[in-house]
DNA sequence: AACCTTTATCGTATTATTACGATATAAGAA
DNA sequence: TTCTTATATCGTAATAATACGATAAAGGTT
């Protein structure tokens, strides 16, 4: 017991889900949040925004990268970070349709 | 170890990550796509609806009733759940203006 | 009352997530 | 080459989530 029965959901309820399970720590949501608001990819200085120690840091960004979210390219010694247009734009139009259709009741 | 630490997060933050964990699970996306396809309140039908047993799907509804997302009236010997149209107007307020806040780099 | 139906809760097993110290890895600097 | 810096990964401990059978609770039916 205990295993995920993803299997019985359709693939558009599964991507829906791992999408907002990517977003459901307010670690992660930090993270998207200071890398949406540069203009330009973020080389290094993550792990000094959060309150959390650089090991736990890299969880949540690996995470973040495995959903397809951020991408991370190797920059010299750093990586740098960036959100993930594409994605960030599948994410933003399936939550957006997800939350709209909704009939009106009650 | 193991300890959350969402004390040192905005309480935007975690509302956003509350939220989208609720969220975070095929079946909850289920049950609120099937409670959103329609124009009333629905009375007994939500297991019948998924490949799950009474007991898993009651847990899942209680999440989401937890985070604010739907309610649950008694009626008779069943529940009725319908969407929370305050909280539901909420979160997508609040994931439309998250998933919007993205500079343009790389 | 006795019974049926529906939903919630309890108990519990399994798996996943969160967190961090320690260590590995990779690349530039001395 | 050796040292420093930045990040990832490993190991591990603690907590949370997922799932379901069994049982409780609440209300209607006979």
């Amino acid at each position: 017991m205990g295993t995920s029965k993803k299997e019985n959901f359709s693939s558009n309820q599964n991507r829906l889900a791992d999408l907002a399970k990517a977003l459901g720590h307010p670690a992660r949501i930090a993270i998207l949040q200071f890398l949406a608001s540069k203009d330009i990819c973020i080389c290094g200085d993550i792990v000094d925004e959060l309150p959390l120690s650089q090991a736990t840091v890299s969880q949540h960004l690996a995470e973040l990268k495995q959903v397809g979210l951020i991408k991370g390219e190797i920059e010299g010694p750093k990586v740098c970070y960036c959100i993930n247009k594409k994605a960030w734009q599948e994410a933003k139009q399936l939550l957006a349709q997800f939350m709209t259709d909704v009939k009106s009741c009650c």
